[in-house]
DNA sequence: TTGAAATGGTACTAATTTAGTTCTATTATT
DNA sequence: AATAATAGAACTAAATTAGTACCATTTCAA
């Protein structure tokens, strides 16, 4: 299985053509241009606008418009919305009830915590501004918390 | 739907196990110390034998030992060994076999390529032994090929 | 005023993947 | 000879994902 489910990954595709479309364009043009389903595209469309991502409005001539900025929704934010937050294991929710049995021996609980941490940071850190244009990436210092000097050695 | 499958998740608790009983140990124990399906965590254990991972002997007695060192081991080979190499998106492997219709005009393929590297630069850089010691992270400037300085007054 | 094209909402079904089981054979120890 | 282990393969069940279907409502245009 891929890490991005099909929804999160057409969800994509929607908000980045509605980018490069600010009058809007419907279900029905979308699905066309990219050869996809067009009822199960309609329904990431309708979660979109649900979560607040798009704005709609029916008839005719309807369809959707993006409504927010592309450097303010992060890779986790539609993640979040269209399946469930990031997790890097099922046993962490038992963590979280407390209800591991493991949890006070389990030798791998703070090493995948961090491994958890690294990669929601890239989620939370990527934007669909950086999807859009990948020359921006203004992620790595905050990322880390770091300041980084680049190293003209290193091959 | 979790990032790590549980074969993915047990087979870091079988090598975290067998890394601290050099001498080696079984299905059964392991099972039995982390409540886990022996069954199912017995074909694991075979997987991972099967790929180099550890010996066995079999008979009353029999068992399995780690053969690997904990540092040659990355997130990213248990992966590809017990479900199937990393990857983003299902269309990452149409882009490959250039099945995808929107090959040329797709307005997400840059940039998801970069999050995939991302993501995958930690898959290979964190390893068993990080996972087991998470002080130990010779990982970070290997992975951007920078140098990192710390940034005091960075909250 | 009627028909077509759009979204809104919900429920359902099909396909795929993951998780786990079962069975038989072989090996080694006691 | 009994027991406890791995080896290997095939099978089944549960869960998740992907995709459909239906009906209602809104809007526009002929």
């Amino acid at each position: 299985m891929s890490f991005f489910s099909r929804k999160m990954d057409y969800a994509l595709l929607v908000l980045s053509h509605l980018h490069g479309n600010p009058d809007g364009s419907s279900a029905r043009e979308i699905s066309a241009k990219f050869s996809i389903s067009r009822p199960f595209l309609a329904n990431i469309m309708k979660t979109l606008c649900h979560h607040g991502y798009l704005s709609s409005h029916r008839g005719v001539h309807g369809g959707y418009v993006l409504i927010r900025k592309p450097e303010d929704i992060a890779l986790a934010d539609i993640m979040q919305s269209l399946d469930e937050p990031f997790h890097l294991t099922d046993c962490s929710k038992d963590i979280e009830k407390q209800t591991c049995s493991a949890r006070n021996f389990c030798p791998i609980r703070t090493g995948m915590s961090g491994v958890h941490d690294r990669i929601r940071t890239i989620l939370k850190d990527v934007t669909l501004a950086e999807i859009l244009d990948p020359t921006i990436r203004p992620s790595i210092s905050r990322q880390f918390g770091l300041e980084l000097v680049s190293h003209g050695t290193h091959k």
